[in-house]
DNA sequence: TTTATATATGAACACATGAGCATATAAACA
DNA sequence: TGTTTATATGCTCATGTGTTCATATATAAA
């Protein structure tokens, strides 16, 4: 049979829009572009990561106080500020032997404002 | 020692400062909602659901298009759109045989577009 | 009813990720 | 100098996640 061909190549059914698809091919992002976006968004899909972001938009802490503030080690706060600066979604000024973190990106709030308000309209349906 | 009092509690350090962290403890979000704002960032931080999701942006499009338009199983497509339609942040519409996927969330764009405006500056610095 | 097509879903596996431990670095102080 | 304090980081482990494979469901057509 002939079909054999078809069936090295990858899954497709019979259905296809090519107009659609065409629109949709030109409208998916870069490998490159599309793997930054998805570690942005990675970076708030986490409970302390967000915990650290809500707190530094209400106040400058250093680190012992987000330990604190979160109930968590100080490890574990570090290891997640260390992403978060990478992003530089934070910044840190060195006071001492202090270091205080502090939001470095307006857009924090207004990503979290979206999101909460997608939730808050999830909710009813 | 009286110490050994303080070595069962978590860990602190002597420059807490008390007044900023008692703001940003009221800062945190109760467990349920920042679960839930976690699982909704983590949508996000996929290349593939991030291709989805700018598909169905531009167009409205079968299981069996998007499989076409990312060059992934049908399979693993179904899987993803299952978790956004389950978050209710796209809709399916059946037709026959095909089931057609298209956004169920104004503010996928306004998030996707924040994102983008980040990563761009980022590149400044 | 039988067959084909389109999509959904359970199980398994490979890989990524977060937290803790131990330890390294950095700065202030005795 | 050596010591203490504050933070950073490599390593490891348990858990989570995405994909594939196999199969189930749903609709249409023969």
């Amino acid at each position: 049979m002939s079909d054999n061909i078809k069936e090295i190549e990858s899954y497709s059914c019979t259905v296809l829009h090519p107009e659609p698809v065409e629109k949709a091919k030109s409208a998916i992002l870069g490998e490159s572009r599309l793997a930054a976006l998805a570690e942005f968004f990675r970076l708030f899909a986490d409970p302390t990561r967000l915990s650290i972001l809500t707190s530094l938009a209400v106040t400058e802490l250093c680190v012992c106080d987000l330990s604190e503030t979160l109930g968590m080690s100080q490890s574990a706060i570090s290891h997640q500020l260390a992403g978060l600066r990478r992003a530089r979604l934070v910044k840190a000024r060195r006071d001492g032997k202090s270091m205080y973190y502090s939001l470095d990106d307006e857009h924090v709030h207004e990503l979290l404002a979206i999101a909460l308000e997608h939730l808050a309209e999830e909710g009813r349906g």
